[in-house]
RNA sequence: GGGGGCGUAGUUAAGUUGGUUAUAACGCCGGCCUGUCACGCCGGAGACCGCGAGUUCGAGUCUCGUCGCUCCCGCCA
């Protein structure tokens, strides 16, 4: 990135910018245009730090130099905007500061001109001092001048300019797909917006661009991708925000692992160009199957090694209450072995009861292996036999904690395995400067929805099933896998994506087992799959959370942190005032009349 | 829809078992200071303790309600 303007279009403000003067620059009459940062009067000479977002450059004020400026300088304070013009002398002995990038010198101001005044901020610019999150997002941008906002959004450029660069050196096209488009009601709510020419009709903003990038394949664009703005009308969470970033990319005549090692590239890429991280590629492939039984979710953070074990076989014939009426109901018992876990109190267990109980698990066994035996509530109504397999089933050695989680399959799963990451965080077992990707691989096609009584798509209803499965689509439709992958980085679902169906036969299958009758998927997707009709391509594609990989590029513990102009919690902008009323004239064109 | 946390000068925080005039730091305003860079020194202003109700002789503190911010569950094909 440029520091220094040769350009004539921008010299009448500035020759150079604050970050740019070195000692080589000694001697040189420059124009700096900046706001002021921070202001030290000494009674004779003012020192000024001038601020833009290359960096910072001290200006002195000396009355023996430029009275004016000097008599000038007294009425600068914080955030006004200053363009001075000097000479870059170098400082003193004893006062280079060698905390800046500028330190070796300063600008000796002979002129000074007040470009515009300011409100004394509400915070302070350059204090690194934590500040209410509804004060800044009211005031976002004077928190986008301060250095983690800067940072995040320099970041997020050269992270969009590489994808842009090796997408396009791939021989992508980057096309842009509708805003307003058509709701579809499976997923997410949708974000409906009214057309004044249709009374009665709406818009939806698109969750993705899904089905506009199948079309582009029909189409022959056999490389699309785009950075588009998603939306969806769900809760937020640390990690969701109603609208946000995806990297969209779609290939026509490419299998999964053609995908998979094309965009591992643009991964590795970025991470190798932004933090100077080697992958090892290609990326760890877990199945679906292994990142449940062994880190019980399908995001597995495998940066540290703690796994779940289960203990079905181990209990099979128990005559422990607990134990036996979960098996019985065709539960599951699975356990952790939290190394050296002995020694937290009885209040500390506790408290992983508690987290253990946020996902639905009505109880936390454990067992301390002390030196001299085992300790628990529970060990006495297991079987010599039991105590013995369990032993080794844990490889329990003294000093350790085992934890058991006996339920439903899903609730065992998930609630240990939240409980895993839990432990890995407080205990301190995660290394925070890993990088630990993995792709999941053979997700299953369909999960059964119990309240509803139906199939219901894991992906989405257009990603074709193995090769292998498709004779088990009618018979077995829960034992079918797709082919479906999922991109994890420190157990976060950063991408996703699968090959599509292009087959209208097997499309129609796929339909029928999620309930979709013909006739309501002819409304709802018929444009698709008219134009799988006319050619369509073996096809596939990617979709990566940009805000996601920007948060944990650069560490932050919020998506808001690395978005611009960020929504609250409950979807309102504090700094327009979002959403808002709108006037009886509003409505009345649109056809709208408040319920 | 549900559970937890927070809300006190502009900002960040302290505020004891309910008890005089609600503290501090930074910032702000005024003054002094010619080498600072978290400049220093002197002085000053600034708070309807989120809002509303209740309990009490007395509420920043206790109770209820409400609003806002936040974390999580549900939800997010």
């Amino acid at each position: 990135m440029s520091t220094q303007f040769s350009s004539s279009l921008t010299a009448s403000f500035r020759s150079h910018v604050c970050g740019a003067l070195r000692a080589d620059n000694v001697g040189s009459q420059v124009k700096l245009s900046g706001w002021v940062q921070n202001w030290r009067d000494h009674g004779g000479v003012i020192f000024i730090d001038l601020r833009d977002r290359y960096g910072l450059t001290q200006v002195v004020f000396n009355p023996e130099n430029a009275a004016d400026a000097h008599e000038l300088a007294h009425m600068l304070r914080s955030e006004f905007v200053v363009q001075v013009e000097g000479e870059v002398v170098t400082r003193p002995d004893g006062t280079v500061n060698a905390n800046m990038a500028t330190g070796e010198i300063e600008v000796l101001v002979a002129q000074v001109k007040i470009l515009n005044k300011s409100e004394t901020p509400p915070f302070s610019i350059d204090d690194t001092r934590e500040v209410g999150e509804n004060v800044r997002l009211q005031y976002r941008y004077l928190d986008l001048r301060r250095q983690p906002l800067q940072e995040a959004m320099i970041v997020r450029h050269k992270v969009t300019k590489l994808i842009r660069d090796y997408l396009d050196k791939q021989n992508f096209l980057e096309i842009e797909t509708p805003v307003l488009t058509k709701s579809t009601p499976e997923g997410a709510r949708d974000y409906l917006v009214p057309s004044r020419t249709n009374p009665g009709s709406f818009f939806a903003l698109p969750q993705s661009p899904q089905l506009f990038k199948q079309l582009l394949m029909v189409a022959g664009f056999d490389r699309y991708f785009q950075i588009v703005k998603c939306f969806r009308d769900e809760d937020l969470r640390a990690d969701r925000q109603p609208e946000f970033t995806q990297i969209d990319m779609e290939l026509a005549f490419v299998e999964a692992d053609d995908i998979i090692n094309l965009v591992e590239g643009m991964i590795a890429l970025i991470f190798k160009e932004l933090k100077d991280f080697d992958s090892v590629l290609p990326y760890t492939r877990i199945t679906y199957q292994d990142a449940l039984d062994n880190y019980g979710l399908d995001a597995p953070d495998i940066r540290f090694d703690m796994h779940l074990v289960d203990l079905c076989r181990v209990f099979a014939e128990t005559s422990f209450k607990v134990f036996r009426s979960v098996l019985d109901k065709k539960g599951i018992i699975k356990g952790l072995n939290l190394k050296g876990g002995a020694s937290l109190s009885r209040r500390e267990i506790d408290d992983l009861l508690e987290v253990v109980k946020i996902y639905g698990a009505k109880g936390l066994a454990w067992i301390k292996v002390n030196e001299d035996g085992w300790q628990s509530p529970i060990v006495k109504f297991f079987e010599e036999s039991e105590v013995e397999a369990l032993g080794q089933a844990m490889a329990a050695e003294a000093g350790d904690l085992l934890l058991f989680v006996a339920d439903k399959a899903e609730i065992t799963n998930e609630s240990l395995g939240r409980l895993r990451l839990h432990l890995g965080t407080k205990m301190g077992l995660i290394d925070e400067d890993k990088l630990s990707f993995c792709w999941v691989v053979d997700f299953p096609m369909f999960a059964w929805d119990a309240q509803e009584k139906r199939h219901t798509a894991i992906h989405h209803p257009f990603t074709a099933p193995l090769d292998e499965d498709l004779d088990k689509l009618e018979t077995e439709p829960l034992a079918v896998k797709a082919k479906a992958y999922d991109l994890v980085l420190n157990g976060v679902e950063v991408g996703g994506g699968s090959i599509r169906i292009h087959d209208a036969e097997i499309q129609t299958k796929v339909f029928n087992l999620l309930n979709i009758e013909a006739d309501e998927a002819q409304e709802k997707f018929g444009f698709l799959l008219d134009a799988l009709g006319f050619g369509a391509p073996p096809h596939g594609g990617i979709a990566f959370g940009l805000d996601r990989l920007m948060m944990l590029l650069l560490k932050r513990q919020s998506i808001r942190e690395v978005i611009a102009f960020p929504k609250t919690q409950k979807a309102t902008c504090l700094l327009s005032g979002a959403p808002n009323t709108v006037s009886p004239r509003q409505l009345r064109d649109l056809s709208i009349k408040k319920a």
